[in-house]
DNA sequence: ACCTGAACACCGTTCAAGT
DNA sequence: ACCTGAACACCGTTCAAGT
């Protein structure tokens, strides 16, 4: 039997529920809130079906699968970073896009790599971000030549800083890695990478690969505000340069 | 006692090795063929042993753990990626950068997700990488007040757009799924969605979210091009811009 | 030093059986 | 229709014990 049940146990014998809500968004929406704890590589089946006091089967009447489950997660905190297609320009329809992204995506740090390798293969609820962003790109004045490669940019460089951003680090021993990397960043050696060295107050803690914590307790902002006005500011270049290679 | 071991068996009783070569690079290497063929998702350490004809409990004498062990993976992936300093200036080596991390992560796609999950955060041979970078960025006149932004930029533009491209599609049914995809993408309703309908022949199967097979088996190479150009001509931009917003 | 062999505490998923 | 209860085929990891 299911362990724990701590207190009140409604109902424990099989049949229709009683009053039970065992409906799909519940499962979903605690399948979120385990993803917010424990992280995505801990997160189980199991831990959802023991929060809600029912046996591991009885999700899979109402989801087909871990995956599945997993995608519907990513869709509902998905849900909303679409803009309306309002006043402004496709520039500020666009930084408000990302901008959104990113607001929605930190709430939930532990989902991104999951949008990550799901939105990009999955429709569930985006077709309105992908005729947002056409719309977008045409005002910016794409082509049948170029669209295409707009528009794979576009989604790339909404998801890919934060995935990055938010990437998780070795659960195993949190603090004993961070203290071994830290240490072994510090003890560069100063003749043979002089200007690492020379950069590293600049960098140590704030930048990939030489950072010890995540984006969920150090934000990169500064560096996703660049991102985007590089990102921007490289389409519009892209966008009114003379035609030539397209294929 | 482990299955197979089909026909040779050399010695199956403990103690030291007699001729056995069971070495940690043997394992990394194993590990990888294993992530080629079935992914990351469905890689285990047992497999490696059976490969290996070993017991699982073997690897623990030649690895930490298992994710210890995929970071060796991805260092021995991102081997010789970085360019040397050579001739030609930034943008040329940063173009060259890019072009051979994407040589590399195409000859073994699964791993590409562990790239971003961990190079994100482990230092391993990444050295070279980062004073690489921060020299480029240095010649194409970085200072102190955007140095640490840019450099965060270049790590997830190398890395981002791949990731991406390279995102796992649901490994369970997988043709039936492709067929839904396509049919639901080709069912979108032209009067709601008419941007949408009109550029879909242009950007079925080859744009994020609208595609059932994933980069490995439909390359996304006009895009990546137009990534790293867009990304290169933001960048300058950036670079160059008056001072002002830096924290 | 390096491996066997067994055990522990988990997984996702399936399926008959209940009501 | 919706859930129980048990089972199947796996996992990663630990640890004593062998040589």
């Amino acid at each position: 039997m299911p362990p724990a049940a701590p207190a009140k146990a409604p109902r424990k014998t099989a049949g229709r529920p009683v009053n039970s809500t065992i409906t799909h968004e519940r499962i979903v929406s605690v399948a979120l809130e385990q993803i917010d704890r424990v992280g995505i590589h801990a997160f189980s089946l199991r831990d959802v079906a023991r929060s809600l006091d029912v046996y591991p089967s009885t999700i899979y009447w109402h989801a087909a699968s871990k995956d599945a489950l997993l995608a519907d997660v990513s869709s509902l905190v998905m849900a909303g970073v679409v803009p309306p297609r309002g006043e402004g320009d496709w520039r500020d329809w666009m930084r408000k896009l990302f901008n959104r992204y990113r607001k929605s995506i930190r709430k939930h740090p532990n989902v991104a790599q999951l949008i990550g390798a799901q939105l990009a293969s999955n429709a569930s609820l985006s077709i309105a971000l992908i005729e947002g962003v056409i719309d977008a790109l045409l005002e910016a004045g794409a082509t049948e030549t170029n669209l295409r490669e707009a528009y794979n940019c576009v989604i790339s460089a909404m998801m890919g800083f934060m995935t990055m951003e938010l990437a998780p680090l070795p659960t195993d021993d949190p603090e004993g890695w961070a203290a071994a990397l830290e240490a072994r960043v510090r003890s560069v050696d100063p003749l043979a990478h002089p200007t690492l060295v020379r950069h590293l107050p600049l960098l140590a803690n704030k930048a990939f690969i030489l950072r010890w914590q995540n984006g969920s307790e150090v934000p990169l902002n500064s560096s996703f505000d660049a991102h985007v006005e590089i990102f921007l500011a490289g389409l519009e270049a892209f966008l009114q340069r003379p035609v030539g290679s397209g294929a």
